[in-house]
DNA sequence: GGGCTAAATTAAGGCAGACTTAAGGTTGGC
DNA sequence: GCCAACCTTAAGTCTGCCTTAATTTAGCCC
């Protein structure tokens, strides 16, 4: 875990920086905005404990730059004016919580936790297969980076397909994925879907095994 | 986006309530920490305001046991005590955040604002889709730079979409981000902001997905 | 190669889901 | 307490998709 903590007050800054250390994190310092930007890009950070009454730069702004330039990190404000208004600004400006000085170092090392705990990253599920990528989320499929239209019907079966690449599956078991209970049908949809597939696709894409069933990829 | 309060305060809860519902949230509301605990996993929201000085169970206890049951909701604390313990044993016990009594409604909004951008959903106060922005503190929508007015719940529902650009949200998704529970609808409300929504941005840029819900551009 | 079965192809009809519109109802601001 | 804005309903229209089924093509075994 890799603190970054920007404050021109050196005396509290050794403190934090001591303290933070104590309690097993690795702490970069800097006393300056700008040195505080580029070390954030330098060192990426997790946390990032931001002062907002420094010299060069206004804190506001640092924030700014930091997650114009495209930092994901969490921020942390500490701040010496409790007053609403700039409170209000920094969460704004993207900041992820803030600590009005003077703070206890049992509480600041808290809320450090609190924010480690929201490390959960939210995946964009995808699948690719060959040249062919399937985002689960949105729906979207490219082939060879084209988007292609698929209907309802299409993209499950295709995903059902590309879930398993290279397994077999019978067209029992495709159905079993479009229809629910109690709506089965009794004539060629799956044929006719995987048909429509091919097209929009290629026809190669999707591998007939006679007698068993249909099959993605992994020739 | 949906809040859970739980505050045994009458007035204060039916204050904040009508606060919240005015910035756009759907809010259900508990008076009791049983009732809460129950409701949280009913009603499944994005935040959780948790009053400390509950008559039945103690807050902290309230927290602990939504935390063991699985539950991943931001949790704000509020409370009256502004002593140091309470707030880091509420910190430790998995709240997100806390905000002292009394406090400024304009405070609070910041606050579930951060607590938003920590949950993943967006990383500023300001979302871009396009040529789309909105401005989540004043509420502002601009298209190509031309101011764009919407209702609350237009502004609800784009801002529900926009916080997850390219991902699909279903009808169902998105009367939870616009209902409370026990207020549940039961017409076309959301087909219908949704096309009053494309009138004033423009129609491609809320796209269908025919049988499954509506996603915005990441095109 | 002939016969048989499985799969591919095609097109049409029907329908469910989505869009549109307008009329009440409700709410909030003054 | 009135007015305007907004929200909900509901009915009607539209459209893309799905299913159906009939026909053609391909694969396999003797």
């Amino acid at each position: 875990m890799r603190v970054l903590l920007i404050e021109d007050d050196r005396s509290l800054a050794d403190g934090i920086a001591t303290a933070l250390r104590h309690g097993g994190y690795a702490v970069d310092l800097a006393v300056q905005g700008r040195e505080g930007v580029a070390l954030a890009h330098a060192a990426q950070p997790d946390v990032i404990l931001l002062d907002l009454g420094l010299p060069d730069i206004d804190g506001i702004e640092v924030l700014r730059q930091l997650r114009s330039g495209g930092l994901t990190s969490s921020v942390l404000i500490l701040t010496a004016r409790d007053d609403l208004t700039s409170k209000v600004r920094g969460l704004d400006a993207g900041a992820d919580d803030y600590l009005t000085k003077p703070f206890e170092v049992d509480e600041l090392l808290a809320r450090l936790r609190a924010l480690e705990r929201r490390a959960g990253l939210s995946v964009s599920a995808e699948l690719t297969i060959g040249d062919v990528t399937i985002n689960l989320a949105s729906h979207e499929v490219t082939r060879a980076g084209e988007p292609v239209k698929l209907s309802r019907r299409e993209f499950t079966l295709l995903r059902a397909l590309a879930e398993r690449p290279g397994h077999i599956l019978s067209r029992e078991q495709l159905e079993d994925k479009l229809y629910s209970w109690g709506e089965e049908v009794s004539s060629n949809t799956v044929d006719v879907h995987i048909h429509n597939l091919r097209k929009k696709i290629y026809p190669e894409f999707i591998q007939t095994i006679r007698g068993v069933g249909y099959k993605l990829g992994a020739k």
